[in-house]
DNA sequence: TCATGTGAAGACATTCACAGCA
DNA sequence: TGCTGTGAATGTCTTCACATGA
């Protein structure tokens, strides 16, 4: 089994929405430095990273989109497909419903969890809740690996034991606190506060540097 | 001005949130490795950090809460405060604003902006959402310099620019699709289902890594 | 004795630059 | 000529390891 770094992964999963894109529309060709400009990183970076996967272009005619499609997706794809769910249906849980509705079709959101008697026992967007408590045999049944923790932070940690639990082993998780796991499942915390934290200390840095160029001239 | 690095951003925001949490519960004082383990990083990493915001700990006593908590914010936070306004309150303009309320004092939800009449003229959550048409005006009187998108894919971009006129310089982006725009402007791309690519990706390897240990035990 | 601050080493990631090929 | 594949150089981030100080 091939080992990727984070941010090659990161990469290759841009590069396949960019084929995909390009697949749909024009050419059946590109050449590292266009898909480089797409995906706004450096050439040479597209070659090393696409030299991991295998699959080699020609020099002629740079790499075959749906060959290169191909060689990424058995990177990343199982070919069974994946299941996923997601905890809490409030508003953030509907949201990644939502933008997921049919943009993958290796992945599959295929539980929701919430403990609200209005949410569970229904079902939303063709997503079925099921209740909390019964998470362990629903992922089992329904051959889940993949959980998403889209409720607030006081209950987090303890869903995401209950997810590792029944099997889940990547975790996704949108509530403002960190959770660690044993090592052997991958958890990304995705905090949205931090976040925004991040984006108005650049902001600021933006606003100072413009403070500084208008001085200067 | 002092550049600090996108990461050391990063865990400077993780460590004032255990600061905070800590001055709130127990001692005044902190040690290094005490941080670090809370933060998950490594203790030279976190002194290394520290180092760069210019205040220095004892080796008696480690580092002094309080302090440190002023230092991290004399970096983080700009002194007048910082105006955010989020764009799109659909579900997941809506999280967001939730999972906000309340959490950071010198960074404020000012307004939202949505083209819904069921939507603009209204306050949710003791915020006030605007007709889109009026950002440039809203932002510039409320001094707003971050900006939120959280609406579908298709008009992300020409939102960007929207708001990229209106003043603001730090943008995140949580629909799936990448936005350049001119690097005076910081914008975090966001990506909701990569994210969950990702985790799949990681997932399937711990699966793969317990399989192999089954195998050899 | 135990923690800080930090030079130096190490690990990783990116980019350059060019041989080799069509 | 203009591309790919890749060794080597560069750059960035993390960790080691130890002098210094209370």
């Amino acid at each position: 089994m091939l080992q990727f770094s984070e941010k090659t992964i990161e990469r290759l999963i841009i590069y396949r929405r960019i084929l995909l894109d390009i697949l749909k529309s024009s050419d059946s060709n590109i050449y590292s430095h266009q898909l480089a400009s797409n995906a706004g990183v450096n050439s040479a970076q597209v070659r090393r990273d696409l030299m991991g996967i295998g699959y080699s272009g020609s020099s002629k005619n740079g790499y075959d989109v749906a060959m290169l499609l191909k060689g990424i997706s058995e990177v990343i794809d199982t070919p069974e497909g994946e299941g996923v769910a997601i905890v809490g249906l409030g508003h953030l849980g509907r949201a990644i419903l939502d933008y997921f509705r049919g943009r993958r079709q290796k992945l599959e959101i295929r539980a929701a969890f919430d403990h609200d008697p209005a949410k569970y026992d229904r079902v939303f967007h063709g997503v079925r809740c099921y209740h909390t408590d019964n998470m362990n045999q629903v992922c089992r049944e329904l051959n889940i690996t993949v959980g998403i923790i889209a409720i607030p932070p006081d209950c987090a940690e303890e869903i995401a034991y209950k997810l590792a639990e029944a099997g889940v082993t990547g975790i996704l998780n949108y509530a403002p606190v960190k959770i660690d796991l044993p090592q052997n499942i991958y958890i990304e915390n995705r905090d949205m506060i931090m976040a925004v934290e991040k984006a108005a200390y650049h902001a600021r840095q933006s606003h100072e540097r413009k403070a500084v160029h208008e001085c200067i001239s």
